[in-house]
RNA sequence: CAAGCUGGCCGUGUGGUCGCGGCCUGGUUCGCCAGGUCGAGGAAAGUCCGCACUCCACAAAGCACGGUGCCGGCUAACGGCCGGGCGGGGUAACCCGACGGAAAGUGCAACAGAGAGGUGUAUUGCCGGCUGGAGCUAUGGCUCUUGGCCGGUGAGGGUGAAACGGUGGUGUAAGAGACCACCAGCAGCGGCAGAGAUGCCGCUGGCUCGGCAAACCCCACCGGGAGCAAGGUCAAGCAGAGUGGAUGAUAUGCUGGGUCGUUUGAUUGUGUGAAAACACAGUCGUAACGCUCUGGUAAACUCAUCGGGGUUGCUCGCCCCGACUGACACUCGGGUAGAUCGCGUGAGCGAAUCAGCAAUGGUUCGCCUAGAUAGAUGACCACUGCCCGUGUCUAACACGGGUACAGAAUGCGGCUUACAGGCCAGCUUGAUCU
RNA sequence: GCGGGUGUAGUUCAGUGGUAGAACGUCUCCUUGCCAAGGAGAAGGUCGUGAGUUCGAAUCUCAUCGCCCGCU
């Protein structure tokens, strides 16, 4: 994923989870907001509860990974933050894609080809 | 063949599609794009030691505190490594050891036991003496005693983690290093071998003088503190200071000079005084602090608001003055976010060779090998390597499953811990065959 | 990156070389018509894990694991 496409800064991830809104599954915490973006930037976290080092590492990978093949059908000007959970810890590529899929359904983060209305997300 | 010991090494590979970070080249609408190339480990981990590097502190020495602890060597250094000594374990290969000092001093040893540190103890026991009782008797005594008192003794039993040497003898009422021989151990002196730890030998001594220092401690050696989020450079924003017609003045920052005052040292004079000394005044020196004086230097003729004044009676406009007013612009010093350097040519890696038992070092040749910063190695597919299970008598083969521990963040030397599965070399013991 | 603390009964904590303890909780009995309170008694421990020193270790030493806190 290309590196403007990223949050990459301690003052971007506070904004949005002090202002951003949630939504939760067992092996994932979905955090967005709007930007003032002409393009939407994600971000990936994983504490030190997560486990290990590589574990963490990985987790990233995979989200970053799910998400870049699927930069098309997100809708632009949000910010996104995944927080992986502990429950999360081990699970292969599909199952976080499964995961990843029903969040974003959820949140009505995708491009609707037919109409376009406006997620909606608390300002 | 089986069991084991030691040292070293590997820890899937190939191709395809999409994707990420650094560097180089070219293009660019300065957003990026294209091509090339490189891109995790043996432990990158834990952070237990040691260095480099950076900033801070610092006369020397000592004390305190902490660490290390047989000897010699290696090393930038180490609590690491190599070789050796001693002790312990194993049939052996080999492994393990915080391994200085207990006659420098202070301490500690529960319970049990008679007795637990120096020279002390006596329950049972053994022995002797006196005496009580019983029996026999040839009347001299003899025997028994689980009775009492006094004395000798520490060999035996028993307690304990540990009890002041072991074996044999002499000796004695019974015994004891009381004495003797041999052995073990200790101290002192000497000799030999060795670089040393240490080993071997001899003589003398008292005859035995114990354990714990990962108890305090003594001795020897080592150690200043903090860390790459160290530290350097640039520097939005916010806050601060200054400037905003000219000149002069003032203020502020930086900087140079002078003077004065205070503190302090030297010295002269005068006064008081017996003197020491004190007081006052002057001169010279010394820095530190403060104040004052002075020079240099730095910076937009801005706008708005409010108040006052002027312009022609009013409004607008214009002009002037003022303000604990605000904005804006600029300047200044410090500096946050951020950027950038630190940051990878190094105690570097590989090969050959020489010195050395080895750790290691020297020489020659070749190589350049991650550098991110919410942190780059990922996803999917195909074939394949290895291991396990099932099917089959075995093999081949088929199917199913597994393929670890773990992710660089300033670098390096060690130690420690985690790890599916496997390879190589040398050695030991046992069994069998030739 | 660096520094510090802690781990003992179900819970909260004592114990700093010599038999593992207290309070609360749990269980049983007494008391009561019943419950609570009260009284009597009992059970409950790999002293986080593994080595070492010592005659003897929760305690001393080393290694290791987990948890918590702080600085930047």
């Amino acid at each position: 994923m290309q590196r403007r496409l990223r949050l990459r800064r301690t003052v971007d991830f506070d904004q949005l989870r002090r202002g951003g809104q949630r939504w939760h599954h067992p092996m994932i915490l979905l955090i967005a907001g709007e930007n003032d973006l002409e393009h939407s930037r994600f971000g990936f976290a994983a504490s030190r509860g997560f486990g290990n080092a590589t574990a963490r590492n990985r987790m990233k990978r995979i989200l970053r990974e799910i998400v870049r093949s699927r930069l098309s059908l997100i809708e632009d000007g949000w910010d996104c933050l995944f927080v992986a959970r502990r429950a999360a810890n081990g699970a292969n590529f599909a199952e976080v894609e499964v995961a990843v899929n029903q969040l974003m359904k959820r949140s009505n983060l995708l491009k609707s080809r037919s109409d376009m209305r406006v997620p909606e997300v608390v300002k």
